[in-house]
DNA sequence: TCTATATATGATCATTTATTCAGATAGTAA
DNA sequence: TTACTATCTGAATAAATGATCATATATAGA
């Protein structure tokens, strides 16, 4: 048992430890790379200014100058923001001449606001 | 309409901009606490260490050594984590005598993890 | 009381991250 | 081509963050 840790993970191995949960544990856990992947869903979530355009997103599509004067940060700060949603694949975008309108990728998200509200027990006021 | 910007937001006042959708989506908003308060959430479930523990304390009890040696850090490292899981209520702990028994304060988290895990079409492999 | 164990906490440090600024790219129209 | 607009990108900087280390607290037992 204790050889299926990793070299590493030595520091507490003289400690009180139920090796069973441990053990137990291991083999409920994610991949290393499901888990990576999950947590970088999560953290592009976690920025408020992040939250706040996915949510907007959600309603309606918008472009990059509405989504800056909306969040109230500069056009650049926004783009920057939006490429690393692109990369996760939360928001597309499609182009009408110069101007990307920006939507969310697929209801995946917003879902997951919503569930998290009711962790707070928020009211989602609709008023649009 | 312009009047009800905050005095910051001014940078953007002279660009393209479909103001009705400005509109709409401050109306569509949630309040800055409420934002806050989601962002933390999912901020909590972004790092990878944290997001391993509330999944393995989905399924069974663990306590602060358990935690340390199925997630190979320090237990202080450890302890700092769950101090920050515990100030959101993500989760409760237990005490029995010298031993805390951490657990998942709610199924929100877990539900939360189930729902990402459709977003990149992850099997969820029980095996335990 | 003293000792040992389990956990928590505060300070520090290295890394990450969000924003800003300057400049580049892409599309449109003259 | 030139000029203009919308957006993107890379570098730099300041702030936030996670881990470590040392120390403190809490519980149990002698």
């Amino acid at each position: 048992m204790v050889d299926s840790l990793s070299p590493a993970n030595e520091q507490c191995s003289c400690r009180c430890i139920h090796h069973e949960r441990v053990e137990a544990a291991k083999k409920h856990a994610l991949s290393p790379k499901q888990n990576e992947h999950l947590a970088s869903l999560f953290k592009a979530m976690g920025d408020p200014n992040r939250l706040r355009i996915l949510w907007a997103l959600d309603s309606e599509e918008m472009c990059v100058c509405d989504i800056a004067l909306f969040i109230g940060t500069s056009e650049s700060a926004v783009s920057h923001q939006l490429r690393q949603l692109r990369l996760l694949q939360l928001v597309s975008n499609r182009r009408e001449g110069p101007v990307l309108y920006y939507r969310l990728s697929d209801s995946h998200v917003s879902s997951l606001i919503r569930l998290a509200m009711e962790h707070f027990k928020m009211e989602e006021h609709r008023n649009v």
